[in-house]
DNA sequence: CTTCAAAAATGAGTCAATTCATATTTACCC
DNA sequence: GGGTAAATATGAATTGACTCATTTTTGAAG
């Protein structure tokens, strides 16, 4: 039952998200005001409020649309994964660490990453930790599913490894994402060095 | 050269930084005002702003406090370390989990940590940044000095492997924090098995 | 087509961090 | 002492996120 007052709440967050990511993009998280945010998305500002949170709430629905193609992404290393365990995970982390930045900039992880620290409880925070969480989770996937062709040793915890993996990566890419001058292509090496350090010891 | 300004200048600083330690304490970062700290340091609010950047500076100044009796807690594992390689490591992260929440409050954690992601360029952000360094560091020499001992193979690389296992800890700190519900034992179990999955492997 | 209650939008008002023009204090010279 | 410039303290004004009492819109009933 798609009545009018339903279709507009689904239009009037449509157009919050698309002017918060435009706006988000050009100016930055920071600079770019929630006033603005409505005007540019035709509402008023307590609207915005109806809708999320808070203004990292608003951010964090842009980030989410951009993990999520991450993961969709992700997901073609797990269907025809590389026959070395060390290159598989090193394919998903490349995936994962290009298109970080295709449509959020280092500020605007900055913000998301910061404010799911600040505020874990919160509607943005447990959101920011779920995409956390898909994406460890996909890791796990990569690990059992290279356990059961046999590219790692039986004897591996699953769950474990792939849980380090995962929040060595993560830890390299808040890093990143801290150091403005430090190019993509820096972050890959330096995880592919780290992933090969641990597969090599324990695959 | 003492003159009366220079020493006027040290006793307020050190009145700001008590002030704030004391009530981040007791009401959390969030919970404190600026112009409460200043009236409890009997200054003015201009004042905290000529020797800090932020109220984030003013955590920082009081996180830095604690970090550093952590530090100087960690020498003494350092100094005779346990002779099992995975042992020496447990200790030390030992040290910093249950020192860490001796002093500040996992939210006052939660808001330095989030602050220096948000802004790594700030003063804030760079001195956060070194005491994590310096606790890498003491990682890394520590493992170093294992190698001496043959407590740990030859072939390990010292600085990778300190960093993995610093960034590893760290990362489960952060969640530590994050977790209001969490408590002391389960992140340092959680650690330890993390810490052992890694030394076995590689030691 | 009215009437009305529930749902949703609105924007002026509140709150707390930060700034900055002004006032005060110190150190130094004569 | 007295005068003066540099250093420092001050708090009223600014800013921007967020709230909430009020107004407007929608959907359903008669």
């Amino acid at each position: 039952m798609t009545g009018l007052r339903q279709r507009q709440k689904i239009d009037r967050d449509r157009r919050i998200v698309e002017a918060a990511a435009r706006l988000f993009r050009e100016f930055g998280f920071e600079g770019v005001k929630i006033e603005t945010i409505a005007e540019q998305a035709g509402v008023s500002v307590g609207t915005i409020y109806n809708y999320y949170e808070s203004k990292g709430d608003v951010l964090i629905a842009v980030v989410s649309l951009e993990v999520n193609e991450v993961i969709s992404a992700g997901e073609s290393v797990l269907t025809r994964p590389p026959a070395r365990a060390a290159d598989a995970v090193d394919a998903l982390f490349d995936i994962y660490l290009r298109h970080s930045l295709h449509y959020l900039s280092k500020e605007m992880w900055r913000a998301a990453m910061s404010m799911s620290i600040l505020h874990p409880e919160s509607r943005l925070g447990r959101h920011y930790g779920q995409l956390d969480e898909k994406l460890c989770q996909q890791v796990c996937r990569l690990l059992a599913k290279l356990k059961r062709q046999g590219s790692i040793g039986g004897a591996i915890d699953v769950e474990v490894t792939g849980r380090i993996l995962f929040n060595t990566m993560n830890m390299s890419f808040m890093n990143f994402v801290k150091e403005d001058a430090m190019d993509v292509e820096t972050v890959i090496e330096a995880v592919r060095r780290q992933s090969e350090t641990m597969m090599t010891l324990g695959g």
